[in-house]
DNA sequence: CCTGAATACATGACTAGTCAAGTAAATTGC
DNA sequence: GCAATTTACTTGACTAGTCATGTATTCAGG
């Protein structure tokens, strides 16, 4: 076939080519993930949340009785604290976590998912998951297997937030992955 | 360890297996796209601009002489107008862009790229194809079009920006596809 | 023409992510 | 056992995305 434009540059309406193939894979993988979070929020938002805030319930709720300090919720977000402070200002507002300073460690806040953040999961469940097969029923059983696969792998790269060795999960206090914020 | 614990699972340190293959790809899709767009802020934050701003800038670039209204650029990076309208405000006053009224329809806002903008995306340049490289450093080549091509066929799914028909991508040069700007 | 509708933006009010700086509690060093 | 440091946040200021609403044009009928 004689030179046809890449789905992407169609996207963008760009005449000139990609100078290399890793940035049309760097386009593509923006544009497709924006893509997914738009279809995601419209899930999550008739709900009255966020998507962001529909994370942190999803985190709270896999930790069960003991709770999270809110550190431990940001470094499983990749985010930093202040955003998930304000996240979960928000959250407890609308009476679907609840927080309390640490009895062991008084500079931790420890944070629950309320009964009423439970209930709410429940009704998204069956909507979340299908919009996440709605979204990638484009691929096959294969095609899904090498997609993450390939995500994976990129994860692991240079660029990784935990760059060389992964962290060990312990139970009081965060392993001391340094973030990698040089500089500060 | 018996029963091994995915990538995914480790990072977000969920017990619980995933309930659906596509539920956990949706999870890697985001991290993995979370993960690219911190390590592209960090080249492009040096020279004073946010990875927003450096996409308009790309786009009015890429328009020429002729520049582009508001609107277009917007659709070009599948945002609101708002955003996109404070986009301009913040570079223009950092004086990388210039805009004017357009005569033959004064609704209109005509958008330049700014000599001052040309020459930090030249700077920009080689940080940005060795950025996108060392992310995609991970693939091969073979994985790279692999890669590019999931993502395309994900973008032309069901949840497709312009979903109605979906434009096709075969033949040569590309239909003056109407940009489908629906309701608004 | 002139009225009503559509178009192209701008503005205001939220939610959110990020950095810088501040505070209180815990830890370490001597 | 007390100062210095580190940790776990919190707060403030800025950039940004989104929805709702407002405004200036343009356009389509009658």
């Amino acid at each position: 076939m004689s030179r046809m434009r890449s789905a992407v540059q169609e996207e963008i309406q760009q005449r000139r080519p990609f100078s290399s193939p890793s940035e049309e894979a760097v386009v593509a993988l923006v544009r497709t993930a924006d893509l997914l979070r738009r279809a995601l929020t419209d899930v999550v938002e008739p709900q009255g949340i966020t998507l962001q805030q529909y994370n942190v319930l999803r985190i709270l709720r896999g930790a069960g009785a003991e709770g999270l300090p809110t550190l431990e919720i940001a470094g499983r977000m990749i985010e930093q604290a202040p955003g998930v402070t304000r996240l979960l200002d928000r959250l407890q507002a609308k009476n679907l976590v609840r927080r309390q300073r640490s009895a062991e460690d008084r500079r931790q806040i420890r944070c629950w998912i309320a009964p009423a953040g439970l209930e709410l999961l429940t009704r998204l469940q069956s909507a979340m998951q299908e919009g996440a097969r709605g979204f990638m029923a484009p691929l096959s059983e294969a095609d899904l297997a090498s997609f993450v696969r390939l995500l994976d792998a990129l994860r692991a790269g240079p660029f990784a937030p935990h760059s060389a060795s992964h962290v060990a999960v312990t139970g009081t206090g965060r392993a001391p992955v340094p973030q990698n914020k040089e500089m500060k």
